[in-house]
DNA sequence: CTCTATGCAAATAATTTGCAAGCAC
DNA sequence: GTGCTTGCAAATTATTTGCATAGAG
């Protein structure tokens, strides 16, 4: 685990349990978001099951210490991903299958102060997905 | 109504009844996206009570025929908005006070040619939320 | 009349909360 | 030891489904 992460995770004041350690590790193994339910099945996988409330509690603490991020794709449920150094960025999934793929881009950036200009709000983050049909679908 | 609902309503073998009509009244009187609670809520207030489950049904179906657009800000509910000739937008909330705003623009289409080159899908949607503190939360 | 739509009850699904016991520091 | 954490059970919230009846065309 990278060690900015046990940082936070000790400014936090939180504990490195067993539980904790294998929820980091199985979000720090999957390269892209993934859901709560996604982690409770692979730590069942990995003989290192934690109950799926633990895990829950975890991602809301590890968002709050701006660990991890949300991804929501409007499918009923919210998907997480370390941020660990990687850089901000948006996914785009697949109508068909629900694969998901990585957009290493954000054309938003240059945007923020026109919209902060229009709407007189201070902007601190935004969400953008992209849907359609993966090659294998169309 | 807006005639072009009229008409795709109807292309649809879908019948204009008296809680569908209720409920096409509330989405157009509305100028930000509202959840199906909202809805619930002001049919009662106009004295027009309709089922919550039959605002569920009414609001996937409008959206299945193109009439309504889903906004999701990862609040746990969905929000729904009358296209009704509008131009594609999308929406700013303030973290305090829940506020939304629209925002009249779209930055997204010039980019998706390069998110189809990029991942070979084809393209046929995307979300774009922006979050912050209005003037007054501030 | 026929077929869609509605209301009510009950079922799902994702996520949250309460609480006593467990473990990190 | 003390306080954050966990697991289990139960509660909440948003949304969906089944089914018999009501109403639009």
């Amino acid at each position: 685990m990278a060690s900015s992460m046990l940082d936070r995770l000790k400014a936090g004041g939180k504990k490195l349990t067993k539980p904790r350690k294998a929820i980091l590790a199985v979000l720090e193994q999957s390269p892209l978001p993934i859901t709560a339910a996604d982690v409770h099945d692979r730590l069942k996988a990995q003989r290192k099951p934690a109950d799926l409330v633990t895990v829950y509690r975890n991602l809301a603490m590890l968002q709050e210490l701006g660990l991890v991020n949300t991804v929501g794709l409007h499918d009923g449920q919210m998907r997480y991903e370390v941020r660990h150094g990687r850089e901000h960025h948006h996914h785009i999934q697949c109508r068909g299958c629900g694969k998901i793929v990585d957009l290493m881009l954000c054309p938003i950036k240059k945007l923020t102060a026109l919209v902060e200009a229009k709407t007189k709000f201070a902007v601190d983050s935004h969400t953008l997905e992209f849907f359609g049909w993966c090659p294998q679908c169309r």
